[in-house]
This record gives C-alpha cells, sequence and structure tokens, in this order.
DNA sequence: AGCACGCCGACT
DNA sequence: GTCGGCGTGCTC
C-alpha cells in the first residue's frame, strides 16, 4: 500500500499472472493504445480461450510472437500488498502463484442491476372486509414503517397472499427497502466497558501497539471467561479512531450470533462478516466497501485474510490455536501464519488471542518476538473450577461400566442440588471396538485397517477414518459363531446408558457431532441445556467449547488419558488443549464449579500441569519429556523429508530440495506430521505434506505410519511448511 | 481451471 | 475390435 503503481508504457510486453495452478506469469504484448499498470486486471487469450489474470511484472521484452492482451478490466487493481502477500505465500507454501492468486483476485463485477428488495408501509385506511388475518398483518405494521413483505408475513403469521390483497386494497403501499448496510460506522465510544484492572494493562499496551502503527505481534492470553475478547475490542477501538481498517479473524464456527451480539453492544454495530456462507451480491459488496476503507472493521473466517483491506491497521487473530484455521486443500496454509505475514507486510500490529496457546506461539513468545501479555483471572471474580483426578487403578468402575464411584457421587450430589454435570468423552458412536468372543476376529475397516466403530442409534458399523460404512451382522463373519460379537470401550452412547441406569430419574442428553438433525438441531440442545432443561450432558468434542452453561458446576472427563498415546506428534498438546476448555465449562455462572478426571495415570506429566492450573507447567513438562526422549529441543529443526515417491525431475522436488538447503540452523518448524492421513484416506493423486517439526524422528514416524497404509500410485508432490518467523 | 492425449478394462 | 474411465501434461 501507499507505493506509487508503476506504469507500464505501451507497444511493450507485460508479465500476467493467471489464477489457475500455474507458477509463472505468462508473457503478453501490449497492444497499442493500452496503458498497463502492475496489479491491473486484464482479459489474455490462454490456449482456445479468454481469461482473466493480473500484471504480475514489466515483461523481458521481445513482444514478437506473443499474444497480446485483450484488453483491461474495469475493475481494481491488486494492490502492491497483496501482490507481495501472493508472491510470500506461494514461496512460502510451495503452491503455485496462481493458485494463491485465485485466494486473492476478485470476481470480474456483475453489471447486471441489483434487483431493489421491496417492502410495504402501511398508509390507508384497513379495507372494508376485514378478516383476521388482515387484521394480524395490519397490527403488525402499526407505526408505519417499512417493512420487508416476507418479514411482515412471518411476524403476522400470514401467508404473502394476504400482503398481496391489503396492498391491492391500498392499505399498504409498496417501496423499495434501503440496501442494509453492509459496513455501518463502528463507534468505538458506543459503549466503553469497565475492565479489571489486568484488563485495563493489557488493553493500554493493545491501544500502544496500534497507535505505535507499526508491525509487531502480541500474544493475549487469559483463561476462558478471562474477557479476552473486551480487551482487544478496546485495540479496535482505537485502530476505528485511527481511522484504519480491522481485520479479526476467527475459527469460521466461531462467527456466532454471540460474537456478532457482543461487537455490536460494544460498538454499535455489525462488524463486516466474511465466511464461505457469504455469497453473490453481498460477498461483492462487502468486497467493494472493504476496498475503499468504509469498512471499518472485518469478522472473518481464514479466508478474510486476502480481502483487497485499503488500510489496515489492525490484525486479530482469536483463539490462535484452532486447528480450523490450517487449510489442507489447494493452497495449503495456516492462517495464523499468514496472518502475521500479513501484519508484516501491512506495517500493522497483529494481536494473537488463546487459553491455551499452541506451542509454536509459545515458542515465539519466549522468544521475545511476540510480546506475551497474560489475563490471569476471571472477568467478574469468578473462581476457576478445582481439578482433582480420579485414579482408575483404585476407584475401578465394575466391567461394562466406565464411570467410577467418586465420580458418581458427585453427579448425585449435583443432581440433589439441581445443579447441571457435564460428562466429558472423546468418543462418538457406541464403542470403538468390536471383536468375536469366540474367535477373536476384530472388525477393521476394509480401507484403512482402522477399527469400525459400532453406532447403535444408526445401527451400523463406521470407519471414523474415511467415512466407510457397513451393517452389524448377527454372526462372526470370521467363524460364523452365532451372537458371539462383543463392543469393547466405550463411546457417549454407551455412556448414555450406564447414566440412564444408574441416575434414572435425571433428565440427560448426548451432545455428538454425528447425531441426525444437524447444526440446527444442535444449537437448539445447545440452548436447553443452557436453559437448563437436562440435568446430565454427556458429549463429545463438542461441548468443550461455544456455548455457555451456567448452570454447569460438574465436569467429569471419563478418559483423560485417551488421546495422550496416540502416536500423533501433537497429541499431547491437543490433549492438554481439549481438557482445560472443557474443564473450564464448570462454573461458568454464579456457582463455583470443579472438575474431575478419571485416569490410569494420575503421575502423566500433562495431567499434573492441568491440575496445576499453570499452562507453563505443559510446557515445562513437554520440554522435558523430549529431553528424556533424547529430541532436539523445541525450535530445533527436527527433520525434513522429501517423499521417495515424488519425482525427482519435477519442479516442486526441486523447489522442496532448495527450501531444506535454505532452512536455516535452528529453524522451528511447524506443525504435525499428518501426511500420512493423506496416505491412509488411499487418495492414488495427492499432495504430500510434510510439516513437521519439533518433533521426533520424522522419518521413522513416516515410515511407522506408511507400513500401515496402502501404498500410492502416482505421483507424489512434497511442500515443507516453516515457522513465518524465520524469514521475516 | 479446461482441454487433449494416451493408456488399460468391459462391452454394443 | 472400440468406448470411455481418468491420470498426466499444457496453456505465453
Amino acid at each position: 500500500m501507499n507505493e506509487q503503481p508503476i506504469e507500464l508504457e505501451e507497444g511493450g510486453t507485460v508479465d500476467v499472472l493467471i489464477p489457475l495452478g500455474l507458477d509463472q506469469a505468462y508473457s503478453y504484448a501490449v497492444p497499442a493504445g493500452l496503458v498497463l499498470k502492475l496489479g491491473d486486471v486484464v482479459q489474455v487469450p490462454l490456449g482456445p480461450r479468454e481469461t482473466t489474470g493480473v500484471v504480475w511484472s514489466r515483461g523481458a521484452g521481445r513482444g514478437g510472437n506473443l499474444k497480446r492482451v485483450t484488453g483491461r478490466l474495469d475493475m481494481p487493481p491488486l494492490d502492491p500488498a497483496l501482490m507481495k502477500l501472493v508472491d510470500w505465500v506461494a514461496w512460502y507454501t510451495l503452491a503455485p502463484k496462481g493458485s494463491v492468486l485465485a485466494l486473492a483476485l476478485r470476481r470480474p463485477p456483475d453489471d447486471t442491476p441489483e434487483r431493489p428488495r421491496l417492502g410495504v408501509r402501511l398508509v390507508g385506511a384497513p379495507p372494508a372486509r376485514m378478516t383476521p388475518a388482515r387484521m394480524r398483518a395490519i397490527a403488525a405494521a402499526e407505526g408505519g414503517l417499512l417493512i420487508a413483505k416476507s418479514a411482515l408475513a412471518e411476524a403476522a403469521s400470514v401467508s404473502a397472499a394476504v400482503i398481496d390483497s391489503l396492498v391491492d386494497a391500498g392499505t399498504f403501499a409498496v417501496e423499495p427497502l434501503p440496501r442494509d448496510a453492509i459496513a455501518a460506522l463502528p463507534d468505538p465510544d458506543h459503549a466503553k466497558p469497565t475492565l479489571s484492572e489486568g484488563q485495563s494493562s493489557a488493553a493500554a499496551a493493545l491501544v500502544a501497539s496500534v497507535q505505535a502503527n507499526g508491525f509487531g505481534v502480541t500474544l493475549l492470553e487469559g483463561v476462558t471467561g478471562s474477557g479476552k475478547t473486551e480487551v482487544y475490542f478496546e485495540a479496535v477501538a482505537e485502530a476505528i479512531r485511527q481511522d484504519r481498517q480491522s481485520l479479526i479473524l476467527m475459527p469460521e464456527i466461531a462467527l456466532t450470533a454471540q460474537f456478532i451480539d457482543r461487537f455490536e453492544a460494544r460498538f454499535g454495530v455489525r462488524p463486516g462478516l466474511w465466511h464461505s456462507a457469504v455469497t453473490g451480491r453481498k460477498r461483492e459488496r462487502l468486497q467493494a466497501a472493504i476496498a475503499s476503507g468504509e469498512a471499518k472493521v472485518v469478522a472473518g473466517a481464514r479466508s478474510a485474510l486476502f480481502l483487497p483491506y485499503r488500510t489496515l491497521g489492525l490484525i486479530v487473530v482469536d483463539e490462535e490455536h484452532e486447528a480450523a484455521y490450517k487449510q489442507e486443500d489447494g493452497v495449503s496454509y495456516h492462517a495464523r501464519d499468514m496472518a502475521v505475514v500479513r501484519g508484516r507486510i501491512e506495517n500493522a500490529p497483529v494481536i494473537l488471542t488463546s487459553a491455551t496457546p499452541s506451542l509454536e506461539t509459545r515458542i515465539n513468545a519466549e522468544r521475545g518476538r511476540y510480546v506475551h501479555l497474560k489475563l490471569p483471572e476471571r472477568f467478574g471474580g469468578r473462581q476457576l473450577p478445582t481439578l482433582g483426578l480420579v485414579d482408575l487403578r483404585r476407584d475401578k468402575p465394575e466391567r461394562g461400566r466406565w464411570i467410577s464411584d467418586a465420580l458418581v457421587k458427585a453427579i448425585q450430589v449435583n443432581l440433589e442440588a439441581k445443579e447441571q454435570s457435564l460428562l466429558f468423552l472423546n468418543r462418538r458412536g457406541y464403542a470403538p471396538l468390536t471383536l468375536c468372543r469366540d474367535c477373536g476376529h476384530r472388525f477393521q475397516c476394509p480401507n484403512c485397517s482402522a477399527w469400525l466403530v459400532d453406532h447403535r442409534f444408526r445401527r451400523a458399523l463406521v470407519c471414523h477414518h474415511c467415512g466407510h460404512v457397513e451393517r452389524r451382522p448377527h454372526e462372526c463373519p470370521a467363524c460364523h459363531a452365532p451372537e458371539s460379537l462383543t463392543a469393547c470401550g466405550p463411546g457417549v452412547e454407551r455412556l448414555a446408558e450406564e447414566v440412564a441406569t444408574r441416575f434414572p430419574q435425571a433428565r440427560s442428553i448426548v451432545l455428538s457431532s454425528d447425531f441426525p438433525g444437524g447444526t440446527e438441531r444442535l444449537k437448539q440442545e445447545l440452548m436447553a441445556v443452557a436453559e437448563g432443561e437436562f440435568d446430565i450432558v454427556i458429549g463429545t468434542q463438542l461441548v468443550a467449547k461455544g456455548h455457555n452453561f451456567p448452570g454447569m458446576t460438574l465436569v467429569g472427563v471419563i478418559d483423560a488419558d485417551l488421546g495422550l498415546t496416540s502416536g500423533d506428534p501433537r497429541a499431547a498438546e491437543r490433549t492438554f488443549q481439549v481438557l482445560r476448555q472443557v474443564t473450564g465449562r464448570a462454573g461458568r455462572g454464579e456457582k463455583p464449579g470443579r472438575a474431575l478426571l478419571q485416569t490410569h495415570d494420575p503421575g502423566h506429566p500433562v495431567l499434573k500441569a492441568l491440575i496445576s492450573g499453570d499452562p507453563e507447567r505443559f510446557y515445562a513438562a513437554e520440554t522435558a519429556s523430549r529431553e528424556a526422549a533424547g529430541l532436539p529441543p523445541f525450535g530445533r529443526l527436527a527433520g525434513l523429508i522429501i517423499s521417495a515417491n515424488s519425482q525427482p525431475e519435477s519442479e516442486s522436488h526441486a523447489r522442496a530440495l532448495a527450501r531444506c538447503a535454505e532452512v536455516p540452523e535452528g529453524v522451528f518448524v511447524l506443525g504435525p506430521a499428518e501426511a500420512p492421513l493423506a496416505v491412509l484416506r488411499g487418495r492414488h493423486r495427492m499432495r504430500l505434506i510434510v510439516k513437521t517439526t519439533r518433533d521426533v524422528n520424522l522419518q521413522d514416524y513416516l515410515r511407522a505410519w506408511l507400513k500401515r497404509a496402502p501404498k500410492p500410485k502416482g505421483s507424489v508432490r512434497v511442500a515443507v511448511d516453516v515457522d513465518p518467523q524465520s524469514f521475516l
């Protein structure tokens, strides 16, 4: 931004980047009479057809046998800062430049005039013939306000025909509705909050970073309920005062009515909302408002990162540890990291918020690359829940049951006090494993060799890896013994069975993402829980975040060890994060809460760190366990891999090799090695994305996974993911 | 992204 | 024998 675009003389050549999977910009001749600037959107011939592309650089000269630029499109040119971001992201992710451009390039504007939406207004006397429906419609339109037809019909619970008839009768007049303001001006002083002492000083630091008007990253760490949002809203308010734009990135699911309500309460208007469901005209108008600088605040999912902001003054990445920031298909990037990069390019401060910061962010904070602000207490003086472990080796539930005596007693106490309890088990379905009592046959997925999970509600065996579904047979497919199949281990459905027999008087509900009814039903159920309609909630991961349950005073974790034993290098971190989140659900209302975690390993460092309530302990524990395992410390390059299957002559192979060579000693490489999952999904054609790090002996890890996976056919491309901080 | 070319499996 | 599945490569 603020750079004067270079004018390119007519008659020369330009290199045009086309938003397709092409890594190079193509050269075209500029016809006489056409003057182009870098960033201009042009139409060019490509093969048999015409495409749009962006003037990326000056051509090298020799215009002789080149095709010619067809013309310039009448739309705003790509901002130099955005072009720089595209170049950087392509370089960094090893994705073709054109693919990255596709993320940033706006569609050519739709010229068809926008059809105005029509509303009605009460203007005349009621018609002679009145009906109950007409009366309701007229009553609902009382006050002479302009109301959308559909909204009026809804409010009066009448059909559109009733309203049409009243229009015909002259009672209502039809007028075009004003276009809803896509980017109303937020008022930084609309409703200033009262902040606690801790919040105030953190807010002051953030406000100062906005005033400093330069790049810098701040990690804002605070437990759920500590008021992180109120704090960073102050930074947003400052950016508004400075007449600069703010981007609030959030995981898609977090863009909820609750967030919008809070924003509106603080600033008087809604933020510009950007996510996959915003389409068509709305998308276009918001893009235009962002490009003109009229939209001051944009709250968006990761794709909002590539919007054409005119004067970006602040980027907030809410819940920076969320996995939803990772884009896996197409261009593979981590939105949090690219947000930092955009902040650097735009010279704007970046705020990362989390209750459970990711390890890489923690390390960047520790090394002084990020400023680390902590909000220690809960807002309103509320206490954090007390955490306790239940040693399952001593307090062992009887066979086929999973709730220990200690937890049963706690639930009982809660039931008597008419308070809610949450039982957390991160396992969908009825049982994770089904086997034959006679011959020991285990049900495995034919595609990926994972165990098939028994889903009783759906009456099926399901592979949670690839989605394979089969019917649960009545006899063993191996030895044909009838009725010999037995379920092993608990899932939420089975836990619900146990709750029903142990607490027959309690009102209980299972919340699991795979239940029929979709998001809508889930929303209603969450609402019902929040309103106290259930005593015991049995839930998977999805209860860990989102909705606030004020009446929830007890959280029971059925299996705190689950996830700690998997081969995933991020297992400990994920477990720590999810357990911290889910136990934090207790005591969010008036009454203090507590959490009981059932475990077979009460001495486990992750659990000890969790109980201590200090996230730093977790980091220390992870560091210590690495040391004990003889692994290189965090922040050291642990390993990069070029797949044996990648084609030696391929360009991507060469680039990956070059990247390996340029990775400096001591670089912290991001992410788990999730590539084998792609192999497990059995895709023939795939990109092997090696996002590794810190972990283990990556080669060994990969080899172990690959041994269990079907051999991939075809070529495999490699991408390597390195912490961008090392390159800024 | 589209479109062409080319190589192996199941049919009028 | 060929029809067509998709895997691979090319587009200034």
